[in-house]
RNA sequence: CUCGCAGGCCGUCUUAUCGCUCCCAAAAGGGAGAGGAAAGUCCGGACACCAAAGCGCAGCGUAGCGGGUAACACCCGUCGCCCCGAUUUUUCGGGGAAGGACAAGUGCAACAGAAAGUAUGUACAGGUAAGGCUGUAGUGAAAUCAGGUAAACUCUACGCGGUGCAACGCCAUGUAAACCGACAUCUGAGGGUUGCGCGUCCAAAUCGCCUCAGGGCGAGUGUCGGAGGGUAGGCGGUUAGAGCUAUCGGGCAACCGAUAUCCCAGAUAAAUGAUAAGACUCGACAGAAUCCGGCUUACAGGCCUGCAUUUUUU
């Protein structure tokens, strides 16, 4: 399994970001949301991360969370790539005041990648997401 | 060695595995990758565009003298002033600041005082035709002294055009075409123009018909508005520069010159990270966004230099 995350794998459009935030649907598994958008033409995920200035006024703490996150999916996607074989844009939202550690959003993200699975295919996962800690 | 002041410097490190951005390479692979403040956006520039890149007013900035610099409100030197310490009849050392003009006008001034700016008129003495007319006393920093005050208005001198890389250039493309309304067509609708004014600039094309000869109507053209309908990508600008380091020379210094050497982030939903192990003094403030020079603010801990001080030893 791969775990890289290249260049055609970030999601980079202006145009589908908007989309994404006025069409996709919505998981959260607190503090993590993830939107979501199906892709009608391409093939993959594309991804992008985000964390509010409400929340953290200094760009280092932003910087910081917005890498752990990446850094989660990076580790994760192979739970995705496993399951489903669309093409989807994801964004990951960090929507809490306190600075997480690696393994928290590790396992947050985790759990939303097999919750997004058990939504969009229908078939039971591998894995439960309440035992997973 | 103790405590204090001033100035300067550094600001976690090592290994492994998995990743990210850029560059080199056909490939394998190799190389580089945040800060002293990258911050605040407060000054000064470079660079780019804008019409008369014109003038006046307004506005803003600067303020001993000399120097440095691309430039500055920054830096260096120096004079005067103020504060502290030593010395004592004059110096030395350290520190501080927003240091042009109050003899143009306006404003302001605690306490004390009869009176504090159009000045006032107590006591004693002197003097007069008469009178605070004169002196002294008294209050105060200051009592017609050309009073004080410009981190008060103001005045003087000098300087400042505006907008910022989301600038700007190129490619792609729909501020499109068609439609509706209003106005105008050189006696000009309207537009451009930095806060205002002046000035200046751009701006349409005419043709047909009717006529009582003034003009009118229509088409075309132009402008504004309505409605309609998108794009929001790519490349350049974009990192080799008022550049880094070393040596020598000039200068009290800021800084300048010469030679040698090095190439040192370049992202764009936006790279520089994650995990594991180890070390120690246990890691603060904090993330480049066109690029430089300053200022200001934030900052755990550590180091160095100078001055003063206390103690010990020789």
């Amino acid at each position: 399994m791969t775990q890289n995350f290249p260049k055609s794998e970030k999601l980079k459009s202006r145009k589908l970001i908007g989309k994404l935030f006025a069409e996709g649907k919505s998981i959260s598994k607190f503090p993590i949301r993830l939107v979501y958008i199906s892709l009608s033409q391409g093939e993959g995920y594309q991804v992008g991360v985000s964390v509010s200035k409400r929340n953290f006024k200094k760009a280092v703490s932003r910087n910081r969370i917005k890498r752990l996150l990446r850094e989660a999916y990076r580790l994760n996607k192979h739970i995705l790539e496993e399951n489903n074989e669309g093409a989807y844009a994801f964004m990951l939202l960090y929507q809490q005041r306190e600075m997480p550690t690696f393994e928290q959003v590790n396992r947050k993200v985790k759990q939303l990648f097999y919750l997004f699975l058990d939504k969009e295919t229908g078939k039971a996962t591998v894995k439960n997401t309440t035992d997973d800690v």
